[in-house]
DNA sequence: TGTTTAGTTTCAAATAATGAAACCTAGTTT
DNA sequence: AAACTAGGTTTCATTATTTGAAACTAAACA
C-alpha cells in the first residue's frame, strides 16, 4: 500500500491482516497469507502480543486484535475533534429529523464513519461506528471528495475500487467528477442508492474556515421511508447543521 | 512499563503518548516527554504519520492519533468475541432493570470498559467505552480479579496504583485480598462508592467454561436512586445474564 | 540585521531484524 | 511402539535498519 517504512510498517501489515480476518486466527493461517518468512511473522506477531496490540488464545492457539487498540482508539476518538464537537449537534438533528444520522471523515481515500445517531429501528445501514467505507459511493464521501483540494482528491479518487455495488455506483471517475463539481457548487450531495439498494442519504460538508473540508454529515434513510425529494427538503437544516459544527472547530484555533 | 520491543515498542509507546495528551501535540511537546532523542522521534513520528496511526495537521503543526486506530479498533472490537455474543444480552438486561450496564475485560492488569447500556439518561457514569479504569476499585474490575488465576491475580494487583478516588476506595491490596476472596465465593462483586463518589454497582464474572473469567458485567445506578441492598436483589438476574452470555461462548469452541 | 526556537537532514557506528535451517512437541499413522 | 507429520519455536551468521550527535534550514522574534 504505502512506501515500506519498515520494522513499524511490517508489525503493522501484521495487525492489518489479524484484522482482516474479522475472526480468531491461527499462526498458520497467517502465514499463508502473509509475505513474510515464517521467522520474520513469528516474531512480530510476538512483539505485537506482548505490545498487547494482539491477543494470543492459548487454548485455542488463535490470534485477535487486542484491547490497548480499544484503548488507544478511545483517544484517537475523542480528539479526533470533530466527534466531542459535533455530538449534541448531531444528537439534535437525529431527534429533529427522526433518522439516521452519520458523521464522517476521511482516510486513505476511504470514508470512515466516526459517529452515528440512530433514531428508529425499523432499519439500520451498513454504517457503524469506525467502519470504513468507499467514498465514491456514499453521500458522506462525496461530500467529502468534492471539498478536497485538487491534488488530494486525485490522489483519493486514484484509490477508489469503483465495486459496482448497486445498479445506481458509479462505475468510473468519468462519470463522478461532474457530479462532485455540482456538489460543490450546491454544497449538497446525495447517495440515491449507490451503496446499499433501497438506502439513500444526503450530505453536507462540514468545512472549517469556510473551505477546508475536515469531514461530513448525513441523514441516511431507505426508499420505504421517504422519497430522494422528501430528503432533499432536509438539506436546509443539514447545512445548517454542518456549518454550526464547523464554526465550533473555528474557535479552537489558537489555543495558545 | 514492558521489556523492549524493538522499534515496534518504541513507535508505540510513542503512539501512547500522543494518546495520553489527550489533544493535539506539537513535535516539541512530544520530545520534552518523551525518552527519545530528537532524530529519532522525529523519525518514529514520521514513519507513524504515513502508516496514518498519528495525524498531522500541518495548519497547526499538530500531531494527534489517527484514523487508522479507529478502523483496527472497530476489528478489535467486532471479534473481541464478547462484545457481539454479549450485545442482546446487555440490551435486554438493561431494558429490564431500567439502569446503566456495563461489560468489560481486563487488560494490563486495568478494567477496559468494551461496551455499555445506559437506559435512563439521569446521570451517567464515568464509563464510557472503551476507557480505561482501575481495577482495584470498579465492580467489573473486582469481579474479575477475583476469579483470575492466581498467577495473574498477583501481577495485577501489583500494577495497581490504589489512588484514593474516594474515601471508600482500598489503600492497599491488604484490605483488597480479603474481599476478593468473598466474591469467589458469593460469585458478585459490589461497587461501594469506591470509584466515584454516589456511584455504585454490582457486577458478576463472565466465566468461560466455568472457571476461565473472560469479562464481567454490571449494574450501575447512583446512590440517590437505589441503595446497595436493592442493587443487591438485582444479582440474580446479574448472575443470569452473565452466566447466558458464558454458555454462548463456549460451544464456538471448536469450530475447525 | 542578528538571534532564538522549532523542525529536518546527514552519516558513520551501533544495533536490531532477517530467514534458512534445525529443532521441538504433540498428535497421528503405520 | 516406532515412524511420521504438522504446527510452532529457536538458532546464528549475515544483512539491513535504526541510531543520535551534530550540522543544517526555516521561520519567528527582537
Amino acid at each position: 500500500m504505502a512506501g515500506n517504512d519498515g520494522t513499524v510498517g511490517k508489525a503493522l501489515e501484521v495487525l492489518d491482516q489479524v484484522a482482516a480476518f474479522g475472526r480468531p486466527v491461527r499462526f498458520s493461517e497467517l502465514l499463508d497469507a502473509s509475505p513474510f518468512p515464517k521467522a520474520t511473522l513469528y516474531r512480530l506477531v510476538q512483539t505485537l502480543t506482548k505490545q498487547h496490540m494482539l491477543t494470543f488464545d492459548d487454548e485455542r492457539n488463535t490470534y485477535a486484535p487486542g484491547l490497548r487498540l480499544v484503548r488507544l482508539a478511545h483517544a484517537a476518538w475523542q480528539q479526533s475533534s470533530l466527534v466531542p464537537i459535533a455530538r449534541p449537534h448531531i444528537d439534535r438533528l437525529a431527534e429533529d429529523v427522526r433518522e439516521a444520522v452519520h458523521l464522517a471523515q476521511i482516510d486513505h481515500g476511504h470514508v470512515i464513519f466516526v459517529d452515528k445517531r440512530k433514531k428508529t429501528n425499523m432499519f439500520d445501514t451498513l454504517a457503524q461506528t469506525g467502519l470504513v467505507a468507499p467514498s465514491y459511493c456514499t453521500g458522506v464521501g462525496k461530500a467529502i471528495l468534492a471539498f478536497l483540494p485538487d491534488d488530494r482528491r486525485e490522489e483519493a479518487l486514484k484509490m477508489q475500487a469503483f465495486v459496482p455495488y448497486t445498479p445506481q455506483t458509479h462505475k468510473t471517475p468519468d462519470s463522478l467528477t461532474p457530479e462532485l463539481a455540482e456538489i460543490r457548487k450546491a454544497g449538497i450531495a446525495f447517495d440515491r442508492e449507490e451503496h446499499e439498494q433501497g438506502i439513500i442519504s444526503v450530505a453536507a460538508p462540514i468545512l472549517r474556515g469556510g473551505d477546508k473540508v475536515v469531514g461530513a454529515i448525513s441523514i441516511a434513510t431507505s426508499t420505504s421511508r421517504r422519497s430522494l425529494d422528501e430528503l432533499g427538503g432536509l438539506s436546509p437544516v443539514l447545512r445548517d447543521t454542518a456549518a454550526r459544527i464547523a464554526s465550533e472547530i473555528e474557535p479552537w484555533h489558537f489555543p495558545n
